[in-house]
DNA sequence: TATAACTCCTGTCGTCGCTACAGGATCAAG
DNA sequence: CTTGATCCTGTAGCGACGACAGGAGTTATA
């Protein structure tokens, strides 16, 4: 049994962020010392490796929280797994399909921006450009 | 002078928006009629138009803050608006990146993931990978 | 043994850009 | 005169933490 400090470098989760997750219910109250410091257990530590990795994947807390639930309970639910993925993957495509427009548009009104210009080209459209 | 209703439906921006903006100090304070409601000019709302457009480009609000500020003064300043959307490009840039990266690691995590499946490949994996 | 330096505790506020109330005043139309 | 739309101020909530404050306990060094 390991203190909080040893646990977030061990899972790579920030001391205060595992507080948090504790506050939320996202994961169970750990043993306390009798001093009242938290201990936590090498399967704590996996669970907030866990939950980790479901954060990198870009996954909100909330579906992180359910993917570990899913993760614990007897029966893993693939499909239901799958399914949130799928999700989720649709948000990162139209995230990034709606970054590249953004990119286009901002390289085109950029495109005449020179530093020899008196008059901003990009400040004069935003000034006056209808609405897309 | 028109009332707030009226300038956020010709600008687009909600009125609870406009009020947070002059709260934040983005846009000066309107004038007021006897009954101390607001009143927009058809600059003001000009101003409000220039800020949803800068939002709608993906501008965090202080940038849409100094572009507008650029805008208004004497001697527009050219170079100053193309570097700080050439740093939001590259923002924007990076972030599409990191999101094509997620893409496929959640393609990859749920490749084998059906429903036949007793245990979920993707979750064995989000237990035991090694930090990337 | 004294003291410094570290870790831990609880609790609260700040981030960003709004959005949604609550609770009230005023206004326009029928 | 009543209904309903619009407006006002002020405050709280979102997501997911991070950064304190202020205190208590622990460990290492002189």
């Amino acid at each position: 049994m390991i203190a909080i400090g040893k646990a977030s470098r061990q899972s790579g989760v920030g001391i205060e962020t595992i507080r948090y997750y504790e506050r939320e219910g996202i994961v169970p109250k750990p043993a306390r010392a009798s001093n009242n410091r938290r201990l936590y257990s090498e399967h704590d530590v996996g669970r907030l490796r866990f939950l980790k990795r479901c954060r990198e994947l870009g996954f909100p807390l909330t579906d992180a929280r359910t993917l570990l639930d899913l993760s614990e309970g007897d029966g893993e639910d693939c499909q239901s797994v799958k399914e949130m993925a799928e999700i989720h993957i649709s948000n990162v495509r139209d995230k990034i399909e709606e970054l590249r427009c953004l990119e286009a548009a901002l390289d085109e009104l950029t495109a005449n921006c020179d530093s020899g210009n008196a008059s901003c080209p990009m400040l004069s459209q935003l000034r006056t450009a209808e609405g897309n």
